[in-house]
Order: structure tokens, then sequence, then C-alpha cells
DNA sequence: ATAAGTAGGTACTTTTCTGTTCCTTACTTA
DNA sequence: TAAGTAAGGAACAGAAAAGTACCTACTTAT
């Protein structure tokens, strides 16, 4: 309520991409092709569940980091893809991943990154 | 156990600053000078409590984001610095930060930025 | 003798975040 | 007639993060 964090320009930022599946959703928005409800949720081998991709990509919307497009139709059509912001906060995901390569490489905990594919599309 | 995100470069960056106290934490010490225990327990004016000072400064030195130094001295002297990762690690807050302007400025939701003081001195 | 400063630790509770399971609507196809 | 499909909603349970209150050791100052 009176904490000051909340106006923190880092902290917003920070916040906005803090749960545990916004990365994998900005990460498959990333390429710039919209995407279905039903594309996000089978398209990773973990178990988000249907729920999870729900709230996760209601808090986006809410933040204005992604768009919700619904198509009239039966069955029901909704695409999922990223605002102005949200573009602009993905590019950003590009030191950060660097940074986390150089990370891995200096205290060689493990390798494989992972979500490579959508990330890579941003360079 | 089996979460390919433990593998994810981007990830592990996002965690490594995801922590109520963590931002806080770095943008005083990013300044390049280290500080004290007692510094940074007492330079919020929010209610930062001892435990919480401990456990975030635990989980960035387990991290390797921050060294801890320790003088042999009564009363005791522990001193807290970024390490090099550290130090990269924050000059990615600068976009972050700029984003977040940005995004207060087209979203308008408040004003008054932030942690400013600590941030202005990573450009 | 007592209190204060320094850097914490421990136990417990509350709050927030995630996950599980089942339910809905309206149309289409077998 | 029944099942399938797309995109969810609601209720509840469990895990993780954060907060509260109190405790430690050591030494110097009062």
């Amino acid at each position: 309520m009176r904490d000051p964090r909340l106006h923190c320009p880092l902290t917003l930022a920070v916040k906005a991409i803090s749960g545990k599946w916004k990365l994998y959703i900005l990460s498959m928005l990333s390429d710039g092709t919209p995407k279905r409800y039903g594309e996000l949720l089978k398209s990773t081998c973990e178990n988000l569940t249907e729920k999870m991709l729900t709230s996760q990509l209601r808090e986006l919307e809410k933040d204005g980091i992604i768009a919700r497009k619904v198509y009239p139709e039966v069955p029901p059509r909704v695409e999922y893809m990223l605002t102005e912001s949200g573009r602009k906060l993905c590019m950003i995901f590009e030191p950060l991943y660097e940074w986390g390569v150089d990370y891995m490489k200096t205290h060689r905990r493990d390798q494989l990154p992972w979500l490579e594919m959508g990330m890579k599309q941003l360079s």
C-alpha cells in the first residue's frame, strides 16, 4: 500500500516478468506471430495447466504486456500477441539471456540452455 | 527436479533478481562501495527486517551475485559487495529501468520513480 | 552491573503463489 | 444421441515466500 517500490520503474519491470510461466509465454510470443491458447498450452513438454496459463495470460494482459484478441466464432478462437510494451520488454531478454549464459559458464553448474528457440528470434 | 527451466539462462537471470529485497540490495551495492549489514538495514524507509535482509543476502551470495567479507574484529564487521557477475547483472538494470520509465509514462499509473539514486550511478 | 552496538539465528505464523480436480457453453462431427 | 473441441471458471489443497517475535555472543561505554 505505502510501498515506494511500486513507484520504482525497475521493480515494475522485474515484477512484470516474475511469474512461473511468463517467460515461457513471452518467449513463445516473441517471434511476432500471435498464438492461440491451446497452442501455448500444448507446446511445452512440461505440465503447464490450464489454470496457470489462464492466470499468467490475464496478468500479462492486465499489465499491458500482451494483447488478447477474441474472434467471435464457434468453437471460440482467441489469439495472444505482444503489445508495444511487450515487444520492448522482450528486447531486454537478450542481454539477460547473455548474462545467464556467461553466468552458467563461469559457475559451470549445468549445460543445455532452454527457451533458446524463441529467444534467438529476438536478435 | 526435471524442470528444463533450470537450464535456461534467461530464467536463471530473472530468478537471481526475484526476491522482495534483492533489487534494493543490489541498487545499494551498485555504486561500487561495499556496504555493511547495518548500513543496508537502516538506509531504507521501509520495514526491511533483519531476517529478510539476512536471507536475501545469503541467497545473493549463494548465487555468486554478491560477496561477503568478514573482518575478524570486535565488534564484528561484515561488508557486502558485488561480484563480477553481480556487476554485469546490474548493467542490465539500466535498460530495464528505462523500460519501466517508458511503461509508466504510457500507462500513466503514477509517478515518482524510486531507487533512482542507486540506479543512476550505473550509467 | 547494566545497557548498547554488531551481525546475525530460530521458531512460528501469515500471505502469496502454484497446482489439482471438476464444471461450463455452444456448436460440430461420428 | 453422444462425444469432441476451444477456452476458459470455481473450489480447494499444498508449497513457497515473507513477516513477527524473540534469542545469541562478544566487547565497550555508563
